[in-house]
DNA sequence: TTGTGTTTTATTGCCTCC
DNA sequence: GGAGGCAATAAAACACAA
């Protein structure tokens, strides 16, 4: 604190302050003071080792005349005041009083008016310097404090947030299971429906020739197989239609790829009584959100532009939203 | 008692505002 | 250009375990 800088610097006129402080009538408790400590002592502070410039205490002036008094009276004596003029560097720590004084101080406005400072520093005994100083460091705390209440906040909203999207993914991995299961379903009907057809077919082109059972039953493992692929191309090229034909649903595109056309003795027509109109609704609905707002992890970048309108989710699972949806 | 980590007081340099 | 605020930092004071 000897550092001549500090107290003649141009950052603190001290010379006017110590002016105002050797100006200052004794006591030096104000009246704010006194409505504070209600001790009755006149400066509630007098016992402060606080740091003052050794000018300051050889000036022994004001407040500081008070504080060398109580200073004297309460420590150790001669011994102890030798150290302390032989040491004025050394820094000493306000008492809780004055600590007290300056956190109430501190609630009331965190920033200090040099009309305040200068009370405040008359109310304490020390130099308006030390308040100002004692100011900015409670300043600094205080932020420190709130980033770290800030940071705790949002750890918090984070690891809710988390929480849900861990929920969300769970359900969209069983919803994904459950509209693979359904389209199981489906597939398996229409492969049967695509032998039924064939059967058709054949019972149309050869009506004299065999019985409907004995024709199907005369179809060998490969023929159904071959049906099958032609069917499941059907399939694809349907549903890539419906996706390209904005049609809201897909039994039209699908159906209207497997109806012969005129032929109003199809009997396939679509059977809703596993996939119920209120059940379908209500996958449409629940696949919805990850079909609009999918997740950011789910997107995979590395796909070429085309298949941006993936939405996230896999090329292979492309057919299931769109046809879901 | 001592080493070590933390807190408090103070300094320094830079920046903004008037 | 001066005053004051702030961030970074130094250093003394303090707390505490070993």
């Amino acid at each position: 604190m000897a550092d001549g800088r500090v107290f003649s610097s141009a950052r603190t006129n001290t010379s006017n302050l110590n002016i105002l402080l050797q100006n200052q009538t004794p006591p030096c408790a104000s009246e704010s003071l006194d409505t504070f400590f209600l001790s009755g002592s006149s400066s509630p502070f007098l016992g402060s080792r606080s740091m003052v410039s050794f000018e300051d205490v050889q000036r022994g002036k004001g407040c500081n005349r008070s504080f060398f008094r109580s200073f004297d009276h309460d420590e150790n004596g001669d011994d102890d005041m030798d150290e302390y003029f032989h040491q004025p560097e050394k820094k000493r720590r306000l008492t809780a009083d004055q600590v007290h004084f300056l956190e109430k101080s501190f609630e009331v406005e965190n920033k200090l008016e040099p009309e305040r400072k200068i009370q405040l520093a008359k109310d304490l005994g020390l130099q308006p310097r030390q308040v100002a100083i004692w100011f900015q460091n409670r300043r600094a705390r205080w932020k420190s404090k709130q980033l770290e209440k800030d940071y705790d906040s949002l750890q918090a909203s984070y690891n809710s947030l988390k929480a849900d999207y861990e929920s969300l993914l769970k359900e969209k991995e069983k919803l994904k299971s459950e509209v693979a299961n359904l389209t199981e379903k489906v597939l398996l009907r229409e492969k049967q429906g695509g032998n039924f057809e064939q059967a058709e077919t054949n019972r149309l082109q050869e009506p004299q020739q065999k019985p409907l059972s004995d024709s199907a039953a005369s179809d060998g493992e490969g023929s159904k197989a071959s049906i099958g692929a032609s069917k499941q191309e059907d399939i694809s090229s349907a549903k890539s239609d419906i996706f390209d034909s904005d049609s809201p649903h897909y039994t039209d595109g699908v159906h209207s790829a497997l109806l012969e056309p005129g032929d109003s003795s199809y009997i396939f027509e679509p059977d809703q009584s596993d996939l119920s109109q209120d059940e379908d609704d209500n996958l449409s609905k629940t696949l919805l959100p990850p079909y609009v707002f999918p997740k950011l992890e789910d997107v995979d970048y590395s796909d070429p532009p085309e298949s941006s309108c993936n939405f996230g989710f896999p090329v292979e699972d492309h057919a299931f939203w769109s046809w879901s949806y």
